[in-house]
DNA sequence: AGGACGATTCGGCCCTCACCGAAGTGTGAT
DNA sequence: ATCACACTTCGGTGAGGGCCGAATCGTCCT
């Protein structure tokens, strides 16, 4: 007797007591150094492990892109997107929603799901831009179509990704609206760039928030606006209808009217304004 | 026949094509906007769940977070660490470098292997911190104080982290080095300090990273500083022997001379510099 | 009430994979 | 040459879990 190998303690599945209720990715804000004394009999460890676990399904990462668009999803609608059974569907639910990823909201016989926050939905983005990519078959033309359009502009929860996100980005970098030096930083421009647009870049309402991050881009693998100033501009650009977002869908076509906006206020290269070609389907 | 699940590509195992080679997470820098046209008969796709499938597993995850302080471990070291079979870590050691996690270099019969980048370094440590905690039984003193060390300070692949790095951050925040109002960004005050040190804040050699970013701590749930800035704070602190690190592990002691010096410059609080009680031990 | 519909539960299938030991390969030391 | 050592390869085992279909539960509509 007396293994080698310590005991079995490896059987890689667990309970585990999530740390802060729902909201998974707590950023700042203060919070006491409590935490301190390890000194009891047993002591806490990030469980990297199962974190991974509930992404690293198929199925359930699929789940985790589509809810990307930060819409709510009916679980059949779920299940009809990742082509697998409504009972499997469930399940993945109930795996996702216990782990924190996502949130659910039950009305009559329908269950609503959403991803948990702003924090989990850039987690799931920069994760994706780290990610190694894998060649899937394209089967229509239609598909190819919705897979362009989501490309050339898209949202991210609550900012705007793809082609146009990234131009979004170097524009307001190339005429000192963003600084990237330091880090990405809103510039005194910037800011009165904003207000100039009508966005008023201290709202309380955003306050809690970093007012600028980047979010990495899982098309261009580039960084574009994110955080508490990316989705203004993304309400603005919507509410001026500079951008419109398909129904159903997270794809984002520029109008005419954005077209000249972005052209006027950022000089963004017509590559990046590009018109979709196609009206988007419904969910592919 | 005719389905209604299409068909069965979901075996949730698959082989892909990495992106840029070892270097996981290309963060920015000029790279022209290629991947437009996806006209093709096959697009590409973040595989969001093969990555995570590497992270997934106890035992994997164990050897990545033991890499996070940097350095470079040998294949047996690794075995020991998690407990397992040589031969187990092998195949685990494959996995990893094959996903791009980790780069290996062989020398005479050892593999050494370390984490790609600070890319990697920072994600993972940034995982965690999303994470769930799990209740680790600790089995012995040494271990607890182990682990006390390490919750008070430690590196974080190249700069501080754990209680010392949160209270470096508070108070270089209070004292308007850095600014939080818009992301995380290093003052014009905070580069003259960074100079007084002796510390050159436009380094060349640090100039393709942002200088300053945040990395959210696993066991304080607080952002404490990363990039150029927060490696080069480190380093510095290292020459002066404010602190040392403990060969072998990746705790953190604060010396005599650290104390006064963050007590000086800094005015840290003395919970922050409290002096490590034990020797650190061996790995863990 | 009756029926359509969305979601859930359960049982069973099958594939994946983490694990080990034993044998094998190459390197470094004696 | 010989042996020790670090790591690797291979076969076998067992557990975990993703999948479906069928049956069930609730809710909404007519």
């Amino acid at each position: 007797m007396n293994h080698p190998y310590k005991k079995h303690l490896h059987t890689n599945h667990q309970h585990i007591t999530r740390p802060g209720g729902e909201r998974a990715g707590q950023q700042d804000g203060e919070r006491g150094a409590e935490r301190g004394g390890a000194a009891g009999s047993a002591a806490e460890t990030p469980d990297v492990a199962a974190l991974a676990q509930l992404l690293a399904d198929r199925t359930r990462a699929a789940i985790c892109m589509a809810l990307l668009d930060g819409g709510t999803w009916t679980a059949g609608e779920l299940a009809d997107y990742a082509a697998v059974a409504p009972s499997t569907t469930t399940e993945h639910l109930n795996l996702l929603v216990s782990g924190g990823l996502l949130t659910e909201q039950r009305r009559g016989r329908r269950r609503y799901v959403r991803l948990a926050g702003p924090d989990t939905a850039e987690a799931l983005e920069n994760l994706a831009g780290l990610a190694p990519y894998r060649q899937v078959p394209v089967r229509s033309l239609a598909e190819a179509n919705h897979r362009r359009a989501l490309h050339h502009a898209r949202t991210c929860y609550d900012h705007i990704a793809g082609a146009l996100g990234v131009a979004i980005a170097d524009a307001m970098t190339a005429r000192g609206l963003l600084a990237r030096d330091y880090g990405l930083v809103l510039t005194k421009d910037g800011a009165r760039w904003l207000t100039a647009l009508g966005i008023p870049d201290t709202a309380p309402s955003v306050a809690h928030r970093a007012h600028v991050r980047t979010c990495l881009d899982w098309t261009m693998r580039r960084q574009h606006l994110s955080g508490a100033v990316g989705a203004a501009l993304c309400r603005h650009a919507m509410d001026q209808a500079w951008i419109v977002k398909a129904p159903g869908t997270r794809i984002l076509t520029v109008t005419d009217a954005g077209r000249t906006a972005f052209r006027e206020r950022l000089a963004l290269p017509d590559e990046a304004l590009a018109p979709s070609l196609t009206l988007p389907v419904s969910r592919p």
